[in-house]
DNA sequence: GAGTGGTCTAGACCACCGG
DNA sequence: CGGTGGTCTAGACCACTCA
């Protein structure tokens, strides 16, 4: 039986049969089952706040993992901002309040995990001639088609979001009602198409009047604000987003962590 | 001489050249100069957008270093957005316009990266009772004495934002020049106090009576909102920040990468 | 089938921390 | 000093993509 200090007595920690679920001939790497399995153990209170993990060695011995994989699944949740480390300390959950992670992910899939239940009305849709700025952002030359959308988020019944895109014209085929009924991340990758990097910018302004009328605030009151360009994984632009959001329904929530 | 094909023809790569200032006996991690050169020659244009990379296998011989260093340097700079790798394909560079990373920094280096001339006034400097809210989040028991700060920040003498601040009692003893004349990131640092994960939500409001005062903008405009909980290396939380920003000159930017 | 990245192993040595 | 994480090596096999 191993066991894991926190710093003053050496106790046994139950995370001895935490790991008896491995499976090393499925399709799931298993430095992500490692980070998984530590990561809900984290999350259900099993490794509490501020207590120090077992070592890298001793615990890639323990499960005969090798030492790089065990050190691959501890870098992810660090890189989540729930473990630390401290070269000759030793590795720490994090002391903190349930935070959710900052992903990749449309506000679409957002709310659907917040559990608020999303809907889409789709305002305009047309196929329209790129002006300079989305060409220059989408890589294609000023004046040829692309598709603009705009769409109006509701949570919960409640307007929370005027969405505006613009897409290369590859996408002019997408079906209204898959925006109607989804989100747009979703419908791309529905289309074989995965977004692996953004770039996004959160800022704040006052509300257009039609902006007002649609999130049902006055014209002029605050607004949270998110342009976002996302990119295949080939590296060209597929979408250009210019979003705002009622300020007291949402807002962007993050974690950073210390190279 | 090796090659690197864009996809079309195979020509000759000045990447032959880039790797020529390793220096294996110092301190600085190999995985970290390879990626330091590599996201040169993206920012100056010798490794231009979209362009395919030398594989790792022929880069790691050519270079007489080990696959999985490789490996990780080019990983680092997939977390950063800057490449792009698929399976069976190769890797990279990300087409994009160029923008800056989003780092765990304070404002103060913010500004200085971005050569704004930052410089602060120190409105409010107290120890006072912590609030329920306050103790939770700092891990301290309600009613202990923590450091509250309160200081308008300036970008090229411009007030940018009221930054609001509360500190666990050991750090009672910064001086008010160190508050003036540096950030808190940095003195904190100097104080050998290193922050590694922190948790940020950003939103929008109408500014206060006097948010509106101190930032030259009328009460009820819209202010971009920041809080943040900043913890130490050893998991413990050592900074709540509740700053406002005028979002005219001021705004969030960040890159995102899916798993 | 050839070439690419994705995963994993079994070691090694070093730097830093605490007692 | 022993224990920890940080870096690095030299291989191996697999999954995927494209011609």
């Amino acid at each position: 039986m191993s066991t894991t200090g926190n710093g003053e007595v050496g106790e046994p920690l139950p995370t001895g049969d935490l790991f008896l679920r491995l499976d090393r001939s499925g399709r799931i790497p298993l430095y992500y089952q490692i980070a998984e399995i530590i990561e809900a153990a984290i999350a259900d209170g099993t490794l509490p706040t501020g207590i120090r993990l077992e070592n890298e060695v001793s615990l890639g011995e323990r499960l005969g993992i090798s030492r790089p994989t065990i050190r691959r699944a501890i870098q992810e949740l660090v890189n989540k901002g729930l473990l630390v480390r401290r070269r000759g300390i030793g590795t720490q959950v994090v002391q903190r309040p349930v935070t959710r992670k900052f992903e990749l992910s449309g506000l679409y899939d957002d709310l659907l995990r917040g559990s608020r239940n999303p809907t889409t009305d789709l305002l305009v849709r047309e196929v329209v001639p790129a002006d300079a700025e989305t060409a220059k952002i989408l890589s294609v030359p000023e004046g040829v088609d692309v598709l603009h959308l705009r769409r109006l988020r509701y949570a919960d019944g409640v307007p929370l979001a005027v969405l505006e895109n613009s897409l290369p014209i590859e996408f002019a085929s997408i079906a209204d009602d898959d925006l109607r009924t989804r989100g747009l991340y979703g419908v791309l990758q529905g289309r074989g198409t995965q977004i692996s990097v953004a770039y996004q910018q959160v800022g704040a302004r006052g509300a257009t009047a039609e902006e007002g009328r649609l999130l049902g605030i006055p014209e002029g009151a605050a607004v949270l604000t998110m342009e976002r360009t996302a990119y295949n994984n080939d590296g060209r632009a597929v979408e250009f987003g210019r979003h705002c959001y009622r300020p007291d329904l949402y807002s962007f929530e993050m974690t950073l962590v210390n190279s």
